[in-house]
DNA sequence: ACGACTTATTGTAAAAACAACGATAAACCC
DNA sequence: GGGTTTATCGTTGTTTTTACAATAAGTCGT
């Protein structure tokens, strides 16, 4: 068996992030501009090969923080592409991963082969190296699914916040999606109260051209309730 | 980068096929008996290494073939589990796939270095070989999951059947999972002839020690545009 | 032939969830 | 103080979901 098997332990497993973000306005996801052959100067999700001594999730997180200075994201895996002749330099399979940030909270810090990490509004991304577009495109259905089933937000948006930002997040990350593309102002209100877990801080927005807006903050324990209780977040 | 690349391709990936069948009682899962080392004569899920020249997808069809004869399974990726020492004989990551099919459509026949394949319930599942128990709860995870969003029972019953039949079938998949176990009569009858991917035969079952139920077919361009449409199957 | 047994079939009413909709209020600016 | 901008709020009709039980059609045993 030892020998037999030797001919198999010649793959190269890679992983690659999809790290969403948000910026109060739209959606972007963060793409490095490869240094190196295959496909140097092409822009690419920020992916690299695993260690044989590492776990894949490890792998996922080490590799985000030496292309990108990204750390302490949660990342979730998505699927594992796994065509033939997806890389030039032999068999490679990569596990993809996702995650959503709020862009602000990071400083990028490109080390490792990245000439530089930089954020890109996800409407407009032209060729990627490899078959990271596809990738790419799984991971944002991916996104799509998850936030109808879990509430978003928390790390997306300052620690104060009005209800019409927590709607313009929403509407980001649906957007693309439904057909129409914004959401009712009072169902929408109506719905996110009803969770309660947003506080209404009694306070408002001040130096605004406009009727200032109510604060509110995220309710930490409800939120995490709803999310080991599996919630249904239609909107 | 050739050559610090080499120790990169030192991980053998393999592919575990977690197969649901459905034997007109209750939820089974195919397993095969290992004749070689590791974990020889442990029951496992039907998995193997993947060649360097063949596509992820295909090494999946490929050695559930040989290790139990089945073909033409739709097979559906859930995730990769990838932890350092999961596999003694080296770096090995796995990549699980799943499916549902007939029990009795099969004949199960297996090459390779499997013993034996056979049907075990879900329920009285005992230990497996390498981290198969977890894989195996994480397929089945999948498939609750992907039942709600997808009809589902088409390869799974007779030609003709009642739907009791039917609705035996789906709680069998979602029994363990709500506190209940059972779906109301009235309710998931109301539910599925809305649908209209059943059909009124207008035959009636015979030879039963009790009232005869009618039977139904499936009709199988409605069933395959609701699958198209992305239906919510809530029941 | 009839009664016992077993499973199949059917509808309704109350509650909950959802969708559509526009008028007034509060701040700033000039 | 009038103009501009965005925030706030509730009702109604519609659809969906849930809960619930009495009668029907066969077989079987006597």
């Amino acid at each position: 068996m030892a020998e037999f098997s030797k001919e198999f332990f010649r793959t190269a497993l890679t992983v690659d992030n999809v790290i969403f973000g948000f910026d109060e306005a739209d959606l972007k996801v963060l793409l490095i501009k490869r240094g190196t052959e295959p496909y140097r100067d092409l822009w690419a999700l920020p992916g690299d090969f695993m260690y044989p001594d590492e776990d894949l999730d490890n792998a996922a997180e080490r590799v985000l923080q030496e292309l990108t200075g990204l750390e302490r994201v949660y990342l979730e895996q998505v699927r594992t592409f796994g065509a033939v002749n997806r890389h030039p330099l032999g068999r490679v399979a990569t596990v993809a991963y996702f995650s959503l940030v709020k862009i602000d909270r990071y400083n990028l810090m490109p080390a490792s082969f990245a000439q530089k990490a930089t954020w890109h509004s996800v409407a407009d991304i032209r060729e990627l190296a490899f078959d990271h577009n596809t990738i790419l495109e799984e991971c944002f259905n991916a996104l799509k699914r998850r936030v109808r089933v879990r509430p978003i937000g928390f790390e997306l948006l300052p620690p104060k916040f009005t209800l019409t930002e927590l709607q313009h997040l929403y509407e980001a990350i649906l957007q693309p999606n439904s057909l129409d593309g914004k959401l009712d102002k009072r169902n929408f209100r109506k719905k996110i109260l009803a969770m309660e877990f947003v506080v209404d801080l009694h306070e408002s927005q001040a130096n605004v051209a406009h009727r200032p807006a109510r604060l509110y903050e995220f309710n930490q324990s409800k939120y995490e309730q709803l999310i080991s209780e599996g919630f249904n977040f239609e909107l």
